[in-house]
DNA sequence: GCGGGTTAGGGCAATTTTTCACAATCGGCA
DNA sequence: TGCCGATTGTGAAAAATTGCCCTAACCCGC
């Protein structure tokens, strides 16, 4: 075993707590890798060997107990911890995000917005200041935020990810239609219900013709 | 070659058409796979491969004609004609979808509202009326929606995914935290935010550790 | 305690996806 | 016109991912 995972399996991780949060919630203490395949549409060898990655928390003829590997999971993804992100852009999208009550549940906390327009610059939202771009780096530093997340036009996201990389930020999701670069080290996700809409166009017409 | 297009290349093609788009914009109008991967971290390689699954766009020596490949792309993915998209649940989620002008700029028109709540049932939004659930089934069929847009809270996202393809709908975006369920021929996608910036704070640590 | 039914873990095979390598072809230029 | 550098399209190789299957372990009921 050397220590690299698969990044198909890092995507599939967050499906695992967030399914194990829901069977949690209902009650359930102990599942199969066969049960929450069906729950994830995903077959249980897949599930077993994914979690074989990172140790052993099964017991044969029982299946998992779902608070610990839920524990464990949470461990090794890091969501035992708080995450500081900063907000860059508080347009419409910006704002939409903002006001997500879903990140602070999950414990991420948007510590600090950062916005180019001067008007807005100052004022407060939901009780964070907005800031100028040009204070971005010393802040994110001070302030020691580990992800940032762009909302602003696509024309400005590879300037705001490269600001974000200078300042030391490894953990980028980004909401702007465009594909940033980025360099080794750093890490991005993508918003883009648009695209997720053409894929399926493409599906809706092949099905149809 | 059968006619069956691996999943993965599915994905990818939005991602061409939206760098071509940029290319025509930006006045380029021809570009060569090792280009065009710069632009998108895509291996030239994997570029050609995908693209010669619908056909030979390219010229040895040259590149691809920017205009025509995307025109090529746009017709075969669908995205020449107008698709129609139901929009379920408007709460929070909801109204910062419907207000989101990216999905009318690029084709996708929401021609309906729907939603459990009475009191908001019969009131307009953008100019869409807003109805109630029980109506769900008749309206899709009689507009002729292809596309549901699934933005109630997660306890219904499954009830509603059942109810809209019930009513004949193939292709579903879903706004819930959940994964649902959905029968052979039918294509979901999932916008989870908070999924990725699990996966995020997964490399966040492991690069810490 | 014992046996039957169940299920994890892990090696290996099958499949899928990506990358490589190269012949064929194109446009431009002398 | 004919050569040269560039770039596609594609079969084959390589790599990655998924699925299969068997063994060992565990629970439960008796």
């Amino acid at each position: 075993m050397n220590g690299a995972i698969p990044d198909v399996v890092v995507l599939r991780l967050p499906l695992y707590v967030r399914a194990l949060t829901q069977l949690q919630d209902s009650g359930i203490e102990v599942v199969s890798s066969h049960a929450l395949g069906d729950k994830l549409q995903i077959t249980p060898a897949q599930i077993r060997k994914d979690l074989s990655y990172f140790g052993r928390f099964g017991k044969q003829g029982r299946g998992y107990n779902v608070g610990y590997l839920l524990q464990e999971l949470r461990t090794i993804m890091g969501l035992d911890q708080e995450w500081k992100a900063a907000l860059i852009g508080i347009g419409r999208l910006g704002r939409a995000i903002i006001s997500y009550p879903g990140f602070s549940r999950e414990g991420f906390q948007v510590v600090a917005i950062f916005d180019a327009s001067p008007s807005l610059v100052g004022t407060d939202l939901d009780g964070v200041k907005i800031r100028a771009m040009a204070d971005l780096g010393p802040v994110i530093r001070d302030l020691g935020v580990h992800i940032g997340i762009v909302a602003v036009p696509e024309e400005h996201a590879q300037g705001v990810v490269d600001l974000l990389i200078e300042s030391g930020v490894k953990g980028i999701l980004n909401y702007a239609p465009t594909s940033p670069q980025v360099p080794e080290g750093v890490w991005v996700r993508n918003i883009d219900p648009v695209l997720s809409l053409q894929t399926l166009t493409f599906h809706l017409k092949s099905a149809e013709g």
